[in-house]
DNA sequence: ACCTGAACACCGTTCAAGT
DNA sequence: ACCTGAACACCGTTCAAGT
């Protein structure tokens, strides 16, 4: 064999850092970040760790986990401190404003909190944090562990919706456009209400929905 | 070519119903229903249609777009006519309640819910129905268009979560484990909710939620 | 144990050629 | 206009063979 053709044999070619499940996780958490969810395959994590596929398996079971770590990656970057002094419900809307902020910065990670159950240290964090905070708020012991789904239900779901807004080829589009050309006597509501239906593009809504829920959640508690 | 030889040539094989928007979308939605959202690709539809997978764009433009024609059409089996005796919010509750149904008993359609944005008739339907009977409770405009969002969304995601459940390799397992064999002294809180934070199983927390975001947009109407 | 190319069984979409 | 087989550019996962 030629070693002159063969540039990128072994002895040539810069070190590859050896593989890790560590490393799959960054690797992908690049490609997702840069390229959205379908930058991040099996094949593509691989070539980019200059690898075949089935390489990656050794340390990930399969690509539904690995999913899951991506997220629970993706989530170290919520800010949970607060200052002793803030009002709990201050605390709670800071820290879904830093998950919101966190979820739309990196295309795809909304649809991966949407779809894939977390799992991991930081979305275990983020769940302390919240409960630590209702609980301070006087909110029950179950109103606290089913409101958490609901308020970071709430906020994946918007900033899903807001990710989905700045692609083109946007199917949302055309729901805009049927909802702007209903018959108005058959779908009078709608009709009223579509300018308030697609509204809310800032933090306006988003803050409405978080009080809407703790709002609610503090209601239910003397009924 | 030998006659014999080749049975299924257009003479004798039964005679090919023509391809439809319609029919596209129903076969769809029926290999949906069998066999859950892998179930439902071009190429499944295409064979089962007895045809080759490019014949499906001359009606439809692409995958998503069906995806939204199905999931519209599983919606037309959601129940809306109510009693006019019946209060606004058990009317609203009833809806949702069969919506909920609609998405737990065919696999796929609830994933479908939360990640399609919603397209055509029935779709339509509900959100004019439901914005009705906030109305009729008195829930501001804003209230009702920006609160059946909230509504679909949360149920959508309960239906969602329940599908899941029922699947086995079930990547909620992970995260229960996860949670149970939490160090207690770093997540106080989590290791005091666990029991809560699953549970909830039959119709009282679907319940509970729906109740939160009601109370929730009742009480924003008086700040 | 770790690593890998090749293979297997799939995808959505487009092209070119048919009617 | 409608229909279609074949091709294109991909998937996740497993196997068999290497070290």
């Amino acid at each position: 064999m030629n070693n002159f053709e063969n540039v990128n044999n072994r002895r040539t070619r810069p070190a590859k850092p050896p593989l890790s499940l560590d490393i799959i996780i960054k690797t992908a958490y690049k490609l997702l970040s840069e390229n959205g969810i379908s930058g991040m395959s099996m094949r593509k994590i691989a070539k980019a760790l200059d690898t075949g596929p089935a390489s990656l398996y050794v340390y990930v079971k399969n690509y539904q986990k690995l999913s899951a770590y991506v997220l629970d990656y993706g989530l170290r970057e919520v800010k949970l401190v607060e200052n002793d002094t803030v009002y709990w419900k201050d605390a709670i809307i800071n820290i879904l404003k830093s998950y919101f902020k966190v979820l739309v910065e990196t295309p795809g990670l909304a649809e991966l909190a949407l779809t894939t159950p977390p799992n991991g240290m930081n979305s275990m964090d983020i769940n302390e944090c919240l409960l630590k905070y209702l609980q301070t708020g006087g909110i029950s012991k179950r109103g606290a562990a089913w409101g958490i789904d609901i308020l970071l239900l709430y906020v994946s779901s918007l900033s899903f919706e807001r990710t989905r807004r700045s692609k083109k080829d946007n199917d949302l589009d055309d729901m805009v456009a049927l909802y702007n050309k209903v018959d108005v006597s058959k779908y009078p509501m709608i009709g009223m209400l579509k300018s308030e239906l697609f509204s809310g593009e800032g933090d306006e809504r988003f803050s409405w929905g978080i009080e809407v829920i703790l709002q609610g959640l503090l209601t239910m508690q003397n009924s």
